[in-house]
DNA sequence: TTTCTGTTATGCATATTTGCATGGATAACG
DNA sequence: CGTTATCCATGCAAATATGCATAACAGAAA
């Protein structure tokens, strides 16, 4: 019913995560409490606004016609609530707290997880999160504050620094090249099998631009896994592409055709504009952006 | 500090109340808890957030920088919440419940209260709650639901319906006019006090629009309270300007000047875009625009 | 059909939050 | 300079919300 007093607002992120998971339960999950109160919560908020939210048809919920029409204003409160927590993020200037940083998967085992002891030293109240993950994340949606990226950021909010350049080269096994030969003009590579990273559409046209003569019929093996990626070539099955760092650090690799300039791999540290104010954000961005300059 | 947790919303609206409230108490009377409670809450969020919101100087609470940054997100969480309230207001098709008309004090106690019998009899699960102010109810924030106005609203999201145009005449107490004489002709109002009603420049304004001789001088009483206004005529202060069915339910007022055409005074009856398509509003500005048509 | 998985709703013991009462402190005022 | 009013913080009992366990149910798979 509608009686003066306005709503919880707690029962309003319960109702957005509701919609966003999916479902009561996938949604107390996402909050970190249980089933039963999620659906308590939302039934409190269809009481308190006098309106049905969802049809409980069956198994799960669907959202009815009122449903639909208020989610958009409960979206925007939810964003609001981000931009909230992302704008505390920057003005924390406190030293202590949890600091999450993402990466490609190669990126995390081979470079960032490497430098966490240095960083731990010069600050060690800072928690560090490492996220994994091949997709880019979303920083605006504050999935992680930092994040080692391959590409200028475009959008406004966020601010990013070159922090150098990688060349990423051609690379296989010896038990490869003692198989199938070692090959020594470009021209050649069109008889071997190369090993894909995902997607195989945007690594062969990049190959292309470069000269390699190259086509989908040449890549046999394909992972979106940079860590899937080494082992395959340390496996044998084919000639990959790697930024030099990476493949210096996978042991039984060889280089091939050390002549071809490779491909330039722009190294870019991003952040959002908000958190960059945070002290405890700042001291890992600039450690970070001087650690891989370094490397 | 900054775990992975996102704050508490409850905690961004006693935050947001606070702020808009000035004080801790304040707020907690505008929220309905208590202030140990809000207290309590703000600071929950600063533990949360990881930041001061609030300096404690002396007796009060003022904003940080800190505070001021985060300050226009929490008014935009806000702002949705309010949409979210409004919207399902509007999407609630239940008869019962309540709505807030607000008018002015004159219109509420002459013209609404007196229709509230008719309305309880056509809709008796319909809970009224009158608004008797003299500044015009912001019905974006759902401070009322419908409000009887004399402006066509400007707002776009705000609809109006004019239900008839009144005329404002000159009144008078027997024992004024027998004291001070009845006025003929226009030119003798300039010799006549004249009932004020604040802004007096404003009622001042339209008057000599009209083409009645008075100015500032002539205005010895002044309100900006409709029944005071009534009340001074009553007990033979002056002249007053007064709508026809304001002046006809006051007993001992002589119309004066009858001639004189009057001011006309448009009715306009507003609601929210959003809550007209509730049905029990509806009901309730279906009912008031006949009903005042035919006053 | 039966089983299994994933869903929401409800009873009950437990935690948590809230309100009340109080203390301490500050600004305004006589 | 004392008095008063107003404000915020904290201890403690009561009210409230939460989590656990469970029931009921629907759909997919065996």
């Amino acid at each position: 019913m509608d009686n003066g007093t306005p709503f919880d607002w707690t029962q309003a992120r319960a109702f957005l995560a509701t919609v966003e998971a999916g479902s009561l339960s996938q949604a107390a999950k996402v909050l970190g409490l249980t089933q039963p109160t999620l659906s308590r919560q939302v039934a409190g908020l269809e009481a308190a606004l006098g309106v049905v939210l969802f049809e409980r048809v069956g198994r799960s919920l669907v959202l009815t016609e009122t449903g639909r029409d208020l989610l958009d204003h409960v979206r925007d409160m939810g964003a609001a609530a981000e931009r909230i927590a992302l704008a505390a993020a920057g003005q924390s200037q406190a030293l202590e707290g949890r600091v999450t940083i993402s990466a490609s998967d190669a990126m995390a085992v081979h470079v960032l997880t490497p430098l966490l002891p240095a960083l731990q030293e010069i600050a060690p109240g800072i928690e560090v999160e490492v996220l994994a993950a091949n997709r880019i994340s979303d920083l605006q949606r504050r999935e992680a504050d930092i994040a080692i990226r391959h590409l200028r950021p475009v959008e406004p909010e966020l601010i990013g620094r070159q922090v150098g350049t990688w060349r990423a080269r051609l690379y296989a096994a010896r038990s490869y090249l003692d198989r199938r030969g070692r090959p020594e003009t470009v021209a050649e590579l069109a008889q071997h099998a190369i090993l894909g990273f995902a997607p195989v559409d945007r690594l062969l046209a990049t190959l292309v631009a470069e000269g390699l003569p190259v086509t989908r019929r040449n890549v046999r093996h394909m992972t979106d896994n940079g860590l899937v990626l080494a082992e395959m070539m340390q496996q044998g099955l084919g000639i990959g592409v790697a930024p030099e760092p990476f493949a210096q650090r996978i042991p039984g690799l060889d280089l091939v055709l050390p002549d071809w300039p490779g491909i330039p791999v722009p190294l870019w540290l991003v952040a959002h504009r908000e958190v960059q104010t945070s002290r405890r954000m700042r001291i890992v961005v600039d450690f970070l952006a001087e650690a891989l300059a370094r490397i």
